[in-house]
RNA sequence: GGGCAGGUAGCUCAGUUGGUACGAGCGUCCGCCUGAAAAGUGGAAGGUCGGCGGUUCGACCCCGCCCCUGCCCA
């Protein structure tokens, strides 16, 4: 009996993934599931172009609003609350259909992803040495500690040198250092890609910004400072929100935060597209196709 | 019309008493990525040094003329 299908919509940043996925849920009478990092904080609307209420058509959305803006989201732990969600749905016989930009996230979820623990004063302490030595003294140890995984990190990324150590310290055995094959965990698990040209998706980068601020972004921004943002590890550094506070702090004027946000909006749609477009396992459909709907439907429940 | 400053990588600018442009930041392109991932990180490609002549063994750096930009004087 064939497994029921678990769906997901990726692409970069302002491609159109939320329009395709809301379709597919409503044809496949399944629920959305949030991958997006940043879309798990509250409050965090405007600025991470989170779908309104009113408009998810009376959808069910799962993982969205989880987080205060002061804590930090985990892949490992998103990887959990994500797999007892799908399994959830699948036990209802409901498909899932993920959509987010984060492909880290996404593949945690339908890959075989496993993450070694993590001890918050290993962790501490490392960050602090990392501070004080540098990267390439703790990477010297790791050399020593686990050369396999050395050989593999560069000695500049203090943050894959630290978590490298702490899994060595926590574990006692080596870290892998790479990402694990394209194979799915899932049952029933597709993927589409929303395919776009670079200068239309740019464009379209220009005008979401140039709207975000026009919708009151900037006011969402100053609530959240008020929450602590700026103190979030994670939060405070989020596309849009960093440059927003630092207009508030009086760094930048309100056009070069919305430039900026723009051109760090386009960089990261390019390492989006890196994650993406090297996974052979995603089918690829036009943003613009009329017939998106039915070619990504065909692709879930078709063969 | 005259004077001054400037015209060097797609952009903003460094640079050499004349000896193959050490360029930098940003952008672009390519890559890495397992408990912060909208984060972190590596690399590459880009320059007839405004144009034309001259001086010189040799000029982006010197001379002349011209073009362009900005400012000042008239």
């Amino acid at each position: 009996m064939a497994s029921v299908p678990v769906v997901a919509v990726v692409g970069p940043t302002a491609s159109g993934k939320t329009e395709l996925s809301l379709a597919l849920a409503e044809r496949l009478g399944g629920e959305i599931v949030n991958t997006d990092a940043m879309q798990l904080y509250r409050g965090m609307d405007i600025g991470t172009a989170k779908l309104p209420p009113a408009e998810r058509r009376g959808i069910r959305h799962h993982l969205l609003d989880l987080l205060s803006v002061t804590e930090s989201a985990s892949v490992a732990e998103f990887q959990g609350r994500a797999r007892g969600v799908i399994a959830a749905l699948q036990e209802a016989g409901r498909p899932a259909v993920l959509v987010g930009g984060s492909a880290l996230y996404t593949r945690a979820v339908l890959d075989h992803f496993e993450f070694p623990g993590t001890d918050p004063d290993v962790r501490a302490g490392l960050e602090e040495e990392l501070e004080r030595l540098g990267s390439g003294a703790l990477h010297a140890r790791l050399a020593g500690a686990d050369p396999e995984a050395a050989a593999r990190i560069i000695p500049a990324n203090g943050r894959r040198v630290v978590r490298a150590l702490e899994v060595v310290a926590l574990t006692g055995r080596p870290y892998s250092a790479s990402l694990p094959r394209l194979e799915y965990a899932v049952a029933g698990a597709h993927q589409i890609g929303v395919r776009i040209d670079r200068p239309t998706l740019d464009e379209r980068i220009s005008q979401r910004v140039a709207a975000m601020f026009d919708g009151g972004f900037v006011e969402e921004v100053q609530r959240l400072l008020e929450e602590g943002l700026a103190q979030g590890r994670t939060a405070g550094r989020a596309i849009g929100y960093r440059e927003v506070a630092a207009h508030l702090r009086g760094e930048l004027t309100r056009d070069e935060a919305i430039t900026q946000t723009a051109a760090a909006t386009r960089r990261f749609a390019r390492r989006q597209d890196g994650w993406f477009t090297k996974d052979p396992r995603i089918h690829w459909v036009d943003h613009d196709a009329a017939d998106r709907v039915e070619r990504a439907l065909a692709i879930v429940t078709g063969d």
